[in-house]
DNA sequence: CAAAACAGTGACATATTTGTCACATAATTC
DNA sequence: GAATTATGTGACAAATATGTCACTGTTTTG
């Protein structure tokens, strides 16, 4: 549940498409079917993106966004609106006056998913902090998300901080002590014995998705991600 | 301050009409018509943008891609990619490797101008937000970790969520409804009312510091985060 | 002011998490 | 291959977290 997507558009079949993919993607969605609609939701949500149809029922586009852009708060958020073919005078007026990117109509929903990601990743600081990914295991450390393989993965807070802590060091091996002070902190009385047992816990959550075997035992010392 | 824009592109005669509207505009050009051209260039200019020709003679736009995203340096340099015209999967290939928008050749040099503002005014002067501070209270979502004036504060998972809510979302009301979208997700069996209870502990986690009262009561309607 | 609606709060049962242990299994050494 | 050492694994108790309820106090309504 971590980036809220707020979708101004007036057709609603697809409003709802685009809500539906984007939910299964992970991403929070609101939406608003109209300028005011819109700005009703942007008191209450922050969201960290907005995608804005051209044409709506009771004010341009451009309107919105200057609405949206005189307000300090969501000045920053990234826009991407979406124009009916060709108008490429609008597309321009929309860039200048405060969009991030537009899209025609009709648009791929896998391209607008890409450019979504691509500027929630800009937007957003940078990836090895907010995203970590390897081998189709993506984790999400600030909204507690991981996601292997398209299917969200339940950990308990340790076992996270665990796999957090291999993934943010791939091919390198982590001593059972390194591991302690990092995760318990280094004035903690747990034995090294309890990093096993955690081990054990996260690959039985990992096995599902034969993601199990990527924690490799390092005998006499400590354990490694690889593949 | 003047921005530096690299033309990596092998067509003289577009690379040139772009230099010369780029110039025009007031910005300062950089050349390369070869993926090599352009990491050479790249040891010795650090450009604000860069606008990378999909095909280019010695190497694909994604190697280029990746040999740029590899560096550190120029990490955060928003990329634009011209691809020649259909070819949607290279469109989200590039887009999912790390360029951060592209256009369809031929593509309007208007439009090309549109798109480079706009990215330019969003990688300048936008800092990466790992932290959430309000009133003292410093949230670290990705660490999982919550100091309140200087002291740290243990919460359970949920609790660290819903704060984590309210703290992006200062001074903006939250439906009870809402919080349970974005914290339970849409399709759970939760009771409004364990939002209050989940309000009532964390009120409490956060009395010890007196920033309960921040968290106000909107009645019949949900919370707020205020002073 | 009385009734109704709403939020605050303590208590409770369940479920989950956590560190440890004992024993099983596997790898290494001699 | 027997002894030794290290890791895998199931079980357990204690601690923590979670959702719901009943009851209390407060605010709003008529």
């Amino acid at each position: 549940m971590q980036n809220n997507i707020l979708i101004v558009e007036d057709d609603m079949a697809i409003r709802e498409m685009m809500a539906f993919s984007l939910r299964r993607e992970g991403f929070e969605t609101f939406k608003a079917a109209s300028g005011n609609e819109a700005l009703e939701q942007l008191n209450q949500v922050h969201p960290d993106l907005i995608v804005i149809d051209w044409g709506l029922p009771d004010m341009s586009g451009i309107d919105l966004i200057d609405m949206i852009r005189r307000d300090d708060v969501i000045r920053e958020v990234p826009i991407i609106m979406l124009t009916a073919r060709g108008e490429e005078k609008d597309k321009v007026k929309g860039l200048e006056r405060g969009a991030d990117d537009y899209l025609t109509k009709p648009a791929s929903i896998l391209e607008l998913m890409a450019r979504i990601r691509a500027h929630l990743r800009r937007s957003q600081g940078f990836e090895p902090n907010n995203r970590i990914e390897y081998q189709g295991i993506v984790m999400d450390a600030e909204a507690h998300e991981l996601i292997i393989e398209g299917e969200p993965i339940n950990l308990s807070l340790t076992e996270f901080k665990l796999l957090k802590l291999f993934l943010q060091n791939p091919n390198k091996l982590l001593a059972r002590e390194h591991i302690l002070n990092h995760i318990w902190g280094r004035n903690t009385f747990v034995e090294d014995r309890t990093v096993d047992v955690h081990i054990l816990r996260l690959r039985k959550a990992l096995k599902k998705h034969h993601k199990d075997q990527c924690i490799q035992t390092v005998r006499g010392v400590g354990y490694v991600l690889r593949d």
